[in-house]
DNA sequence: TTTAGTGCAAAGGCTTTGCAGATGT
DNA sequence: ACATCTGCAAAGCCTTTGCACTAAA
């Protein structure tokens, strides 16, 4: 039996859109297509270089403020690293995962585990404390940087 | 049997000091005492007025790069949440921890455990990737603030 | 038509740097 | 003496905002 409705990330997008009041613009189905085809852990800056070669006229500003828009919405997270600049990860219908970041190449891998996931909410609990979001990142060398 | 020789943080300091031909500075004595007293998870800014209490001619520059040497002596952690400024950790003598922080007042709690530390070795060697350092941060509600 | 969005440029906010004078060694 | 350190101010760097114009609804 099927009875699930498919929503994919446009569709949350337009709902979101659509109940707050706001607009669609081409700039941001734009930025959506490119988001969501590119590179996870893609910068703002190297957002609005792709969003260039489809929307020459787009501004950066424009870039910013609809990522800002995706991580209100829940399509997207900022990842903050260090004093890097702020980078943005699309984020629809894929459970929570942590990071391996080499500190030689600067990759990212995905990674999860649930048994770390339950120490990390009975650690929080033992502290009389509600947990409501983490992040985990590993430093380290990679595979091919060994 | 008491053959160790104890070591305290201003050893270290001075030690490497040494070691890499530095000075030894009127300021920077000073601001390894304050910052060693004072509230863990410290700013730049914070440590700064402080610092001008006993020392009111001191620079925010001299702070800053006085936090830098102190991380590079592996005496202190640069802490950054999110767009939060930087934060300082002293640390000396004291094993790895995590963070529990609270998203209404900001506090932090300091916690550790050793089955997640465990777990994280494995998830890294299971992905070919040799571990070099973690942070885990677990944000929610503290108990005062529910 | 009305109100939100865009693009530009300027402003912010924190971190970092250049430099002349002061100061350890 | 000589190289490092300090304090100041300025520069950097990324992020955010103000504003006049454009464009959804």
């Amino acid at each position: 039996m099927e009875h699930m409705i498919k929503h994919t990330a446009k569709d949350i997008f337009r709902n979101y859109i659509q109940e707050k009041g706001l607009r669609n613009t081409r700039q941001r189905e734009a930025i959506l297509d490119v988001f969501f085809s590119a590179d996870k852990h893609i910068t703002v800056e190297e957002l609005f270089n792709k969003m260039k070669i489809t929307v020459p006229e787009i501004g950066y500003a424009t870039v910013h403020r609809n990522l800002s828009l995706l991580c209100e919405c829940g399509l997207a997270d900022e990842i903050k690293i260090g004093k890097q600049k702020a980078r943005y990860e699309p984020k629809f219908g894929q459970e929570h995962h942590d990071h391996l970041i080499c500190i030689k190449c600067g990759k990212f891998i995905e990674v999860s585990d649930s048994k770390i996931e339950k120490l990390q909410n009975k650690l929080a609990e033992a502290n009389d404390f509600i947990p409501v979001k983490h992040t985990l990142e590993i430093f380290g060398i990679c595979r091919e940087c060994k």
